[in-house]
DNA sequence: TGTGACATGTAATATGTTACATGATTGA
DNA sequence: TCAATCATGTAACATATTACATGTCACA
Protein backbone atom coordinates (compact mmCIF):
# COMPACT_ATOMS: atom_id res chain seq x y z
CA UNK A 1 0.00 0.00 0.00
CA UNK A 2 0.94 3.30 -0.69
CA UNK A 3 2.98 5.27 1.97
CA UNK A 4 2.05 8.56 2.78
CA UNK A 5 4.01 11.76 3.98
CA UNK A 6 2.45 14.01 6.99
CA UNK A 7 1.91 16.40 4.12
CA UNK A 8 0.59 14.08 1.99
CA UNK A 9 -1.78 12.47 4.37
CA UNK A 10 -3.25 16.00 5.32
CA UNK A 11 -3.51 17.00 1.84
CA UNK A 12 -5.55 13.44 0.86
CA UNK A 13 -7.69 14.07 4.51
CA UNK A 14 -8.54 17.19 3.05
CA UNK A 15 -9.38 16.15 -0.25
CA UNK A 16 -11.19 13.61 1.40
CA UNK A 17 -13.14 15.94 3.95
CA UNK A 18 -13.62 18.88 1.94
CA UNK A 19 -15.83 16.95 -0.46
CA UNK A 20 -14.30 17.03 -4.03
CA UNK A 21 -12.34 20.14 -4.00
CA UNK A 22 -9.19 22.52 -6.13
CA UNK A 23 -5.69 22.34 -4.98
CA UNK A 24 -6.69 25.87 -4.46
CA UNK A 25 -9.10 25.08 -1.88
CA UNK A 26 -6.80 22.98 -0.07
CA UNK A 27 -4.16 25.45 -0.21
CA UNK A 28 -6.57 28.02 1.86
CA UNK A 29 -7.30 25.38 4.61
CA UNK A 30 -3.56 25.45 5.34
CA UNK A 31 -3.10 29.13 4.71
CA UNK A 32 -5.90 30.01 7.38
CA UNK A 33 -4.96 27.90 9.70
CA UNK A 34 -4.19 28.88 13.19
CA UNK A 35 -0.70 26.42 13.11
CA UNK A 36 1.76 28.33 11.09
CA UNK A 37 3.96 25.11 10.73
CA UNK A 38 2.65 24.75 6.69
CA UNK A 39 2.48 27.65 4.57
CA UNK A 40 0.54 26.08 2.16
CA UNK A 41 2.57 27.37 -0.90
CA UNK A 42 1.84 26.85 -4.33
CA UNK A 43 5.43 25.28 -5.11
CA UNK A 44 3.94 22.63 -2.30
CA UNK A 45 0.53 21.85 -3.07
CA UNK A 46 0.35 21.60 -6.92
CA UNK A 47 3.48 19.71 -7.19
CA UNK A 48 1.62 17.23 -4.07
CA UNK A 49 -1.74 17.13 -6.12
CA UNK A 50 -0.07 15.96 -8.92
CA UNK A 51 1.76 13.77 -7.12
CA UNK A 52 -1.11 12.14 -5.49
CA UNK A 53 -2.91 11.75 -8.57
CA UNK A 54 -0.09 10.07 -10.62
CA UNK A 55 0.22 7.53 -7.63
CA UNK A 56 -3.62 6.76 -7.78
CA UNK A 57 -4.66 8.28 -5.06
CA UNK A 58 -6.92 11.04 -6.18
CA UNK A 59 -8.36 11.53 -9.33
CA UNK A 60 -9.18 14.80 -11.35
CA UNK A 61 -12.31 15.69 -12.96
CA UNK A 62 -12.16 18.84 -15.50
CA UNK A 63 -14.45 21.79 -13.71
CA UNK A 64 -14.78 24.92 -15.13
CA UNK A 65 -16.52 28.25 -13.54
CA UNK A 66 -17.35 30.87 -15.88
CA UNK A 67 -13.82 31.97 -17.81
CA UNK A 68 -11.27 30.15 -15.54
CA UNK A 69 -10.29 26.41 -16.08
CA UNK A 70 -9.87 24.88 -12.64
CA UNK A 71 -9.60 20.85 -11.47
CA UNK A 72 -11.77 18.89 -9.04
CA UNK A 73 -9.86 16.13 -7.29
CA UNK A 74 -12.01 13.37 -4.91
CA UNK A 75 -10.24 10.12 -3.09
CA UNK A 76 -10.13 7.36 -5.12
CA UNK A 77 -10.62 3.71 -3.01
CA UNK A 78 -6.65 3.52 -3.01
CA UNK A 79 -6.41 6.83 -1.65
CA UNK A 80 -9.18 5.67 1.24
CA UNK A 81 -7.13 2.63 1.75
CA UNK A 82 -3.87 4.88 2.00
CA UNK A 83 -5.35 7.87 4.39
CA UNK A 84 -6.22 4.56 6.77
CA UNK A 85 -3.14 3.36 6.56
CA UNK A 86 -1.60 6.87 7.45
CA UNK A 87 -4.12 7.48 10.38
CA UNK A 88 -3.86 4.00 12.07
CA UNK A 89 -2.29 2.48 14.94
CA UNK A 90 0.72 1.81 15.25
CA UNK A 91 1.31 5.42 15.09
CA UNK A 92 5.16 6.41 14.03
CA UNK A 93 7.55 8.14 16.58
CA UNK A 94 7.44 11.66 14.93
CA UNK A 95 3.00 11.42 15.14
CA UNK A 96 3.23 10.27 18.98
CA UNK A 97 6.21 11.50 20.71
CA UNK A 98 7.23 14.42 22.05
CA UNK A 99 6.18 16.97 20.07
CA UNK A 100 8.99 19.20 18.17
CA UNK A 101 8.38 22.99 20.27
CA UNK A 102 10.95 25.97 18.48
CA UNK A 103 9.71 27.81 21.61
CA UNK A 104 11.12 25.12 23.97
CA UNK A 105 14.33 24.19 22.57
CA UNK A 106 14.54 28.59 23.22
CA UNK A 107 14.28 27.78 26.59
CA UNK A 108 17.13 25.51 26.90
CA UNK A 109 19.60 27.98 25.43
CA UNK A 110 17.70 30.99 27.50
CA UNK A 111 21.25 30.89 29.87
CA UNK A 112 22.92 33.07 26.94
CA UNK A 113 20.72 36.08 27.51
CA UNK A 114 21.55 38.53 30.23
CA UNK A 115 19.45 37.56 33.53
CA UNK A 116 16.88 40.78 32.64
CA UNK A 117 16.48 39.61 29.67
CA UNK A 118 15.25 35.82 30.13
CA UNK A 119 12.13 37.78 32.40
CA UNK A 120 11.74 39.41 29.09
CA UNK A 121 11.47 36.81 27.24
CA UNK A 122 8.90 34.78 29.42
CA UNK A 123 6.87 37.81 29.49
CA UNK A 124 6.77 38.16 25.99
CA UNK A 125 6.30 34.91 25.11
CA UNK A 126 3.17 34.50 27.89
CA UNK A 127 1.44 37.64 25.78
CA UNK A 128 1.52 36.04 22.92
CA UNK A 129 0.28 33.07 23.87
CA UNK A 130 -2.63 34.58 24.83
CA UNK A 131 -3.39 36.16 22.40
CA UNK A 132 -2.66 32.72 20.10
CA UNK A 133 -5.34 31.17 23.00
CA UNK A 134 -8.06 34.13 22.21
CA UNK A 135 -7.71 33.26 18.94
CA UNK A 136 -7.85 29.88 18.88
CA UNK A 137 -10.85 30.05 20.96
CA UNK A 138 -12.28 31.91 18.20
CA UNK A 139 -11.22 29.38 15.56
CA UNK A 140 -13.42 26.36 17.86
CA UNK A 141 -15.97 28.58 18.06
CA UNK A 142 -16.27 29.33 13.59
CA UNK A 143 -15.80 25.38 13.50
CA UNK A 144 -18.37 24.42 15.43
CA UNK A 145 -20.76 26.99 13.15
CA UNK A 146 -19.37 24.30 10.54
CA UNK A 147 -20.47 21.13 12.70
CA UNK A 148 -17.91 18.57 11.86
CA UNK A 149 -17.01 17.03 15.14
CA UNK A 150 -13.13 16.02 14.43
CA UNK A 151 -12.60 19.59 13.26
CA UNK A 152 -13.67 20.72 16.95
CA UNK A 153 -11.37 18.13 18.45
CA UNK A 154 -8.67 19.12 16.74
CA UNK A 155 -9.21 22.85 17.14
CA UNK A 156 -9.79 21.69 20.96
CA UNK A 157 -6.39 20.18 20.90
CA UNK A 158 -4.71 23.34 19.77
CA UNK A 159 -6.27 25.12 22.66
CA UNK A 160 -5.16 23.04 25.12
CA UNK A 161 -1.62 22.73 23.64
CA UNK A 162 -1.79 26.52 24.12
CA UNK A 163 -2.90 26.16 27.88
CA UNK A 164 -0.01 23.90 28.41
CA UNK A 165 2.32 25.97 26.68
CA UNK A 166 1.12 29.28 29.26
CA UNK A 167 1.39 27.01 32.05
CA UNK A 168 5.37 26.16 31.40
CA UNK A 169 6.03 29.62 30.85
CA UNK A 170 4.36 31.21 34.04
CA UNK A 171 6.44 28.39 35.61
CA UNK A 172 9.30 28.79 34.31
CA UNK A 173 9.22 32.23 35.03
CA UNK A 174 8.22 32.12 38.54
CA UNK A 175 11.31 29.49 38.93
CA UNK A 176 13.89 31.83 37.58
CA UNK A 177 12.62 34.52 39.76
CA UNK A 178 12.41 32.79 42.90
CA UNK A 179 16.23 31.64 41.94
CA UNK A 180 17.02 35.13 41.28
CA UNK A 181 16.10 36.32 45.11
CA UNK B 1 23.75 40.32 11.54
CA UNK B 2 23.49 36.63 10.85
CA UNK B 3 20.21 35.32 10.51
CA UNK B 4 20.04 31.25 11.89
CA UNK B 5 17.40 28.72 10.90
CA UNK B 6 15.85 26.69 13.40
CA UNK B 7 18.19 23.72 13.56
CA UNK B 8 21.34 26.01 13.19
CA UNK B 9 19.83 27.70 16.38
CA UNK B 10 19.55 24.42 18.21
CA UNK B 11 23.03 23.73 16.60
CA UNK B 12 24.37 27.16 17.87
CA UNK B 13 22.88 26.72 21.16
CA UNK B 14 24.36 23.34 21.90
CA UNK B 15 27.78 24.37 21.00
CA UNK B 16 27.65 27.44 23.00
CA UNK B 17 26.05 25.29 26.22
CA UNK B 18 28.48 22.16 25.57
CA UNK B 19 31.68 24.11 25.32
CA UNK B 20 34.22 23.10 22.47
CA UNK B 21 32.62 19.99 21.15
CA UNK B 22 32.77 17.93 18.31
CA UNK B 23 29.66 17.93 15.46
CA UNK B 24 29.56 14.62 16.53
CA UNK B 25 28.45 15.67 20.20
CA UNK B 26 26.04 17.53 18.23
CA UNK B 27 24.77 14.42 16.82
CA UNK B 28 24.61 12.50 19.80
CA UNK B 29 22.07 15.44 21.58
CA UNK B 30 19.96 15.42 18.73
CA UNK B 31 20.11 11.34 18.75
CA UNK B 32 19.31 10.87 22.29
CA UNK B 33 16.88 13.83 22.49
CA UNK B 34 13.19 12.51 23.52
CA UNK B 35 11.67 14.32 20.24
CA UNK B 36 12.54 12.62 17.08
CA UNK B 37 12.06 15.76 14.87
CA UNK B 38 15.33 16.07 14.19
CA UNK B 39 17.05 12.60 13.56
CA UNK B 40 20.54 14.39 13.78
CA UNK B 41 21.63 12.72 10.54
CA UNK B 42 25.78 13.03 9.69
CA UNK B 43 24.42 14.73 6.32
CA UNK B 44 22.24 17.56 7.91
CA UNK B 45 25.35 18.49 11.04
CA UNK B 46 28.29 18.22 9.59
CA UNK B 47 27.45 20.46 5.77
CA UNK B 48 25.33 22.66 8.67
CA UNK B 49 29.05 23.04 11.08
CA UNK B 50 30.69 24.10 8.02
CA UNK B 51 27.92 26.29 6.87
CA UNK B 52 28.16 28.18 10.52
CA UNK B 53 31.77 28.47 10.43
CA UNK B 54 31.70 29.64 6.50
CA UNK B 55 29.78 32.33 8.31
CA UNK B 56 31.92 33.37 10.94
CA UNK B 57 29.46 31.93 13.78
CA UNK B 58 31.78 29.01 15.25
CA UNK B 59 35.27 28.75 14.81
CA UNK B 60 37.38 25.42 14.88
CA UNK B 61 40.37 24.14 16.31
CA UNK B 62 42.26 20.88 15.70
CA UNK B 63 41.64 18.24 17.99
CA UNK B 64 43.17 14.84 18.42
CA UNK B 65 42.16 12.00 20.30
CA UNK B 66 44.62 9.35 19.89
CA UNK B 67 45.18 8.05 16.20
CA UNK B 68 41.65 9.90 15.30
CA UNK B 69 41.23 13.70 14.17
CA UNK B 70 38.62 15.38 15.02
CA UNK B 71 37.66 19.16 15.36
CA UNK B 72 36.61 21.14 18.35
CA UNK B 73 34.14 23.97 17.54
CA UNK B 74 33.02 27.16 19.72
CA UNK B 75 30.99 29.69 19.39
CA UNK B 76 32.67 33.55 18.32
CA UNK B 77 31.14 36.70 19.42
CA UNK B 78 29.48 37.20 15.94
CA UNK B 79 28.25 33.67 16.60
CA UNK B 80 26.90 34.53 20.42
CA UNK B 81 25.08 37.80 18.96
CA UNK B 82 23.24 35.23 16.33
CA UNK B 83 22.54 33.32 18.89
CA UNK B 84 20.67 35.86 20.81
CA UNK B 85 18.88 36.90 17.88
CA UNK B 86 17.87 33.96 17.36
CA UNK B 87 16.69 33.54 20.87
CA UNK B 88 15.17 36.81 21.63
CA UNK B 89 11.82 38.46 21.06
CA UNK B 90 10.33 39.30 18.70
CA UNK B 91 9.56 35.37 18.47
CA UNK B 92 8.27 34.37 15.02
CA UNK B 93 4.72 32.86 14.31
CA UNK B 94 6.40 29.51 13.83
CA UNK B 95 8.19 29.49 17.27
CA UNK B 96 5.30 31.22 19.51
CA UNK B 97 2.12 29.87 17.57
CA UNK B 98 0.27 26.75 17.68
CA UNK B 99 2.70 24.18 17.20
CA UNK B 100 2.50 21.52 14.56
CA UNK B 101 1.01 18.39 15.93
CA UNK B 102 0.79 15.13 13.36
CA UNK B 103 -1.56 13.72 15.86
CA UNK B 104 -3.63 16.10 15.86
CA UNK B 105 -3.47 16.32 12.42
CA UNK B 106 -4.79 12.72 12.15
CA UNK B 107 -7.46 13.27 14.58
CA UNK B 108 -8.85 16.15 12.29
CA UNK B 109 -9.63 12.92 9.78
CA UNK B 110 -10.50 10.20 12.47
CA UNK B 111 -13.89 10.38 10.68
CA UNK B 112 -12.03 8.24 7.95
CA UNK B 113 -11.63 5.23 10.08
CA UNK B 114 -14.73 2.93 11.21
CA UNK B 115 -16.59 4.13 14.27
CA UNK B 116 -14.87 0.87 16.23
CA UNK B 117 -11.62 1.54 14.95
CA UNK B 118 -11.78 5.40 16.19
CA UNK B 119 -11.70 3.92 19.94
CA UNK B 120 -8.63 1.73 18.70
CA UNK B 121 -6.78 4.98 17.73
CA UNK B 122 -7.69 7.16 20.53
CA UNK B 123 -6.73 3.82 22.84
CA UNK B 124 -3.51 3.33 21.33
CA UNK B 125 -2.67 6.99 21.37
CA UNK B 126 -3.08 7.08 25.09
CA UNK B 127 -1.25 3.95 25.80
CA UNK B 128 1.95 4.95 23.47
CA UNK B 129 1.70 9.01 25.04
CA UNK B 130 1.72 7.32 28.89
CA UNK B 131 4.90 5.38 27.65
CA UNK B 132 6.48 8.54 26.48
CA UNK B 133 5.47 10.45 29.48
CA UNK B 134 7.11 8.13 31.70
CA UNK B 135 10.44 8.65 29.54
CA UNK B 136 10.41 11.80 29.67
CA UNK B 137 10.26 11.83 33.38
CA UNK B 138 12.96 9.73 33.53
CA UNK B 139 14.87 12.29 31.41
CA UNK B 140 14.04 15.11 33.20
CA UNK B 141 15.75 13.15 36.14
CA UNK B 142 18.89 12.27 34.11
CA UNK B 143 19.00 16.14 32.92
CA UNK B 144 18.97 17.35 36.87
CA UNK B 145 21.73 15.12 37.50
CA UNK B 146 23.74 17.49 35.03
CA UNK B 147 22.62 20.07 36.96
CA UNK B 148 21.87 22.81 33.72
CA UNK B 149 18.34 24.51 35.22
CA UNK B 150 17.49 25.43 31.18
CA UNK B 151 18.21 22.24 30.59
CA UNK B 152 15.42 21.19 33.65
CA UNK B 153 12.76 23.50 31.97
CA UNK B 154 12.79 22.23 29.00
CA UNK B 155 12.62 18.99 29.99
CA UNK B 156 10.06 19.66 31.91
CA UNK B 157 8.03 21.54 28.99
CA UNK B 158 8.17 17.98 27.56
CA UNK B 159 6.26 16.89 30.76
CA UNK B 160 3.47 19.50 30.56
CA UNK B 161 2.98 18.87 26.81
CA UNK B 162 2.46 15.00 27.10
CA UNK B 163 0.13 15.55 30.02
CA UNK B 164 -1.97 18.08 28.04
CA UNK B 165 -2.32 15.58 25.02
CA UNK B 166 -3.00 13.07 27.49
CA UNK B 167 -5.73 15.07 29.02
CA UNK B 168 -7.00 15.90 25.35
CA UNK B 169 -7.04 12.08 24.16
CA UNK B 170 -8.70 11.42 27.14
CA UNK B 171 -11.25 14.00 26.17
CA UNK B 172 -11.93 12.62 22.97
CA UNK B 173 -12.54 9.35 23.97
CA UNK B 174 -15.46 10.60 26.24
CA UNK B 175 -16.71 12.99 23.54
CA UNK B 176 -16.60 9.98 21.24
CA UNK B 177 -18.31 7.37 23.55
CA UNK B 178 -21.08 9.74 24.59
CA UNK B 179 -21.84 10.43 21.19
CA UNK B 180 -21.73 6.61 19.80
CA UNK B 181 -24.55 5.94 22.73
C1' DT C 1 -10.46 51.69 -15.96
C1' DG C 2 -7.65 50.13 -12.66
C1' DT C 3 -6.77 47.81 -8.26
C1' DG C 4 -6.85 43.94 -5.45
C1' DA C 5 -8.18 39.37 -4.49
C1' DC C 6 -8.79 34.89 -6.82
C1' DA C 7 -6.55 30.96 -9.04
C1' DT C 8 -3.02 28.20 -11.23
C1' DG C 9 1.13 27.29 -11.87
C1' DT C 10 6.90 27.18 -12.56
C1' DA C 11 11.88 27.92 -11.26
C1' DA C 12 15.54 28.47 -8.26
C1' DT C 13 17.00 27.40 -3.97
C1' DA C 14 17.74 25.46 0.58
C1' DT C 15 17.91 21.93 3.60
C1' DG C 16 17.02 17.47 5.79
C1' DT C 17 16.82 12.25 5.08
C1' DT C 18 18.51 7.80 3.84
C1' DA C 19 22.10 5.13 2.42
C1' DC C 20 26.68 4.47 1.70
C1' DA C 21 31.89 4.66 2.63
C1' DT C 22 35.83 4.67 5.61
C1' DG C 23 38.72 3.79 9.37
C1' DA C 24 39.76 3.68 14.69
C1' DT C 25 38.72 1.82 19.10
C1' DT C 26 36.84 -1.26 22.50
C1' DG C 27 35.38 -5.36 24.56
C1' DA C 28 33.90 -10.38 24.37
C1' DT D 1 40.00 -11.80 16.32
C1' DC D 2 35.54 -10.55 15.38
C1' DA D 3 31.70 -7.53 16.11
C1' DA D 4 29.89 -3.45 17.67
C1' DT D 5 30.34 1.19 18.37
C1' DC D 6 32.72 5.53 17.75
C1' DA D 7 33.59 9.21 14.49
C1' DT D 8 33.77 11.60 10.19
C1' DG D 9 32.16 12.32 6.27
C1' DT D 10 29.78 12.17 0.97
C1' DA D 11 26.08 11.40 -2.58
C1' DA D 12 21.59 10.91 -4.20
C1' DC D 13 17.21 12.13 -3.33
C1' DA D 14 12.86 14.26 -1.75
C1' DT D 15 10.37 18.02 -0.64
C1' DA D 16 9.10 22.63 1.18
C1' DT D 17 10.02 27.69 0.64
C1' DT D 18 10.35 32.04 -1.72
C1' DA D 19 9.82 34.54 -5.67
C1' DC D 20 8.11 35.01 -9.99
C1' DA D 21 4.69 34.66 -14.04
C1' DT D 22 0.12 34.63 -15.84
C1' DG D 23 -4.56 35.53 -16.41
C1' DT D 24 -9.60 36.15 -14.36
C1' DC D 25 -12.99 38.34 -11.78
C1' DA D 26 -15.39 41.77 -8.72
C1' DC D 27 -16.11 46.25 -7.63
C1' DA D 28 -15.21 51.16 -6.92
Amino acid sequence: MSRVSELEGAVLGLVWAEGPCTPYAVRRVFQQSPSPHWSGSAGAIYPLVRRLESRGLIRSRAHATGGRASTLYRVTPAGMRALRGWLEPPLPETAIGVPVDPLRTRLRFLGALAPAKRAAFLAHAEVRLEGHLAAARRDLERRRQKGDRFDCLMARGAILMLRARIAWVREAARYLAARSR
